[in-house]
DNA sequence: AATGTACATCGAAACGGTTCTATAAAATGA
DNA sequence: TCATTTTATAGAACCGTTTCGATGTACATT
């Protein structure tokens, strides 16, 4: 009735415990017989071993521990879920289970500590996104490996996966400028979060590169959040300006979102009269009218690849600090250019229920 | 520089550790004094139970598993992604952790059972969709709670969350008949799942009770998933009928998607010569052109409430099974009607990055 | 006054593994 | 051939909790 354990393996197959041990972890001095004898036991008892008593002993959780902001993680919030279940995905390839806390904006000391770290219930922690540099400094005291996801600090260097930001902003400029734009505004909000930064600064240098003058007021940071609506009142803004730019990018989606509505909401026309491009490439961006031109971010594999990092510092007690570029991808659509191939709708293989 | 273990704390309360064991878990006797002596000294040293101890000993796990058919966690499908997000949801208010795993189609005896089960890692086991009963069986032997979501079993009873497939159908043949509809069409894939079947016969009832006659050859059931393209093809058929109808129950969005594909694709006009209604609303549905028509589906609701349930049969032992039919809620859009109030574009507080 | 019951605390036995050390046999090398 | 080294196995300590008696008190009940 009761689950074998490794003492009645050892007792069927005739050894001991600690042989049982080496031959089912796979470690260690065994001859060829007794591992076959152990592994039949094994497998005629259902043995399989506990998790618990595995982490008491061996001082390992078998899982990793994934937190991210609070006001990132909600429904409205498609980006960082996205990674999330990337992170998942590869988690089951490589054996492992992802436990999730989310933190406050602002870190209230012990407060805020996911309840895994405390527990000491996970190997090892993914950080995804912009949070506060002192809630990292207290991670760090488990003295288990991190990897950041979408952000850096200053002062230290972590493993992390970013985003090549620069060069999706060289990407978007380059296409903006074939399309005949010369007069191209930036919008972006939260310009404290790097990402956002370097997406601006990949404006600059592109327009520089083009013997472009950069024009302060075509350059739109003030809004505190990069939501839609801070998108709407910044271009709101740059509506006011004469010559007003011809085309604008946006430093993520939703503010390119906020963007066309305002436009529209003024009866001008787009890509006509002004052009749009975002970045990160949501799932809205695909499917509004028109469809925004954007950078395509792998959200998925940011979390993948932050599995696989952190799985191979894990196993391998790596004390290198691997920092990835991923690339994006530049889609065009029809908020910056007229004539696009509707090769967009690969959703054939939707189904639900 | 060792985190502090309970012995640690004891020694510095001046009690046995047990004391300290019934004071964190706040259970037996301790008088006043000694709690508050023994919090004291854990606070100072800031100590937390180790989880792999507390589980061996009390074998619990403090994890919840959520399993999943892998063809229904894929990043297209974001029907039961976001169930499991409120699941998630849901846990990290109950103090649990959600542990996923993903099952094969077709269950292939032991091969198939997820880790968390073999490693006793799960205090309880939500199944979302439809699986293998076969499966459901092998879960049962672990002799730990169990909680489905949008699934049932002829053979056995078990606790489960449910959609009121009846009452949306109901509500769908309603909201077109009042349009002024008398031919409705019904379009289902993969029938054998009993929400698609329930949806089904919802139509059915509700179409007899205003004693319209239900004509066979207006059901089409044949598709074996019910996907984008599978509405596409059983719309096709349709349209071969003399005469055709004038209106589309689908039994999912997605296959309500394929309709409106095929319709369009047909040189037909939405809703003027053929309405359409599905069932869900997924993301994809508000979005479109002409947005869908359907009934939405609380996803994380689902989630959340077999959380819940699932806690509650953990922690009480509960025996008892609850089902509960969470309702859902008629969305009209223009798929159905040429005149619709734009309350829908809700999505302001989307944001990213 | 004897007895029962609720309260308080402790010691020790699990819980089910991993891992370190010891011991012995077998293989290797000079 | 003898000294090492490698291979093979067993035994026991240990991991950090919970929980089960055991042992007392103190208080109420009859």
């Amino acid at each position: 009735m009761k689950r074998p354990t490794i003492k009645d393996v050892a007792r069927e197959a005739g050894c001991s415990v600690s042989t049982v041990s080496i031959v089912v972890n796979d470690r260690g001095y065994v001859s060829k017989e007794t591992r076959e004898r152990v592994m039949k036991v094994v497998k005629e008892l259902g043995y399989h071993a506990t998790r618990s008593a595995r982490g008491l002993a061996s001082k390992t959780s078998g899982n990793i521990g994934f937190i991210l902001r609070d006001d990132h993680f909600s429904q409205a919030e498609p980006f960082y879920t996205r990674v999330f279940l990337g992170a998942e995905f590869a988690a089951r390839d490589r054996n492992f289970y992802v436990l999730l806390a989310t933190v406050g904006r602002q870190f209230s000391e012990r407060k805020d500590l996911p309840r895994f770290l405390l527990e000491r219930n996970v190997d090892g922690i993914i950080i995804a996104g912009k949070v506060s540099p002192r809630f990292i400094d207290q991670v760090e005291r488990f003295g288990i490996p991190i990897v950041l996801i979408d952000f850096e600090v200053r002062r230290k260097r972590y493993a992390s996966i970013l985003i090549d930001n620069k060069a999706g902003a060289h990407l978007a400029v380059d296409h903006l400028l074939a399309c005949g734009h010369k007069s191209i505004a930036f919008v972006g909000g939260d310009i404290l979060h790097p990402s956002l930064a370097e997406r601006l600064e990949g404006y600059r240098e592109k327009l520089q590169e083009h013997h472009i003058t950069v024009q302060d007021r075509w350059i739109d940071i003030q809004e505190p959040d990069s939501r839609i609506a801070n998108g709407a009142h910044a271009m709101a803004r740059l509506l006011q300006q004469h010559p007003r730019p011809s085309a604008v990018f946006a430093a993520n989606d939703a503010m390119a979102i906020g963007c066309i509505q305002q436009i529209l909401q003024n009866g001008l026309n787009i890509p006509g009269d002004i052009a749009v491009a975002g970045f990160d490439d949501i799932e809205m961006s695909s499917l509004m009218q028109p469809r925004l031109t954007t950078l395509r971010v792998f959200k998925e594999e940011l979390g993948r690849q932050a599995v696989e990092t952190l799985v191979d510092m894990i196993k391998n007690g790596d004390t290198m600090l691997v920092t990835k570029h991923l690339p994006v991808e530049l889609k065009v659509r029809e908020s910056s250019c007229a004539k696009v191939s509707a090769d967009e709708h690969d959703v054939s293989q939707h189904s639900t229920t």
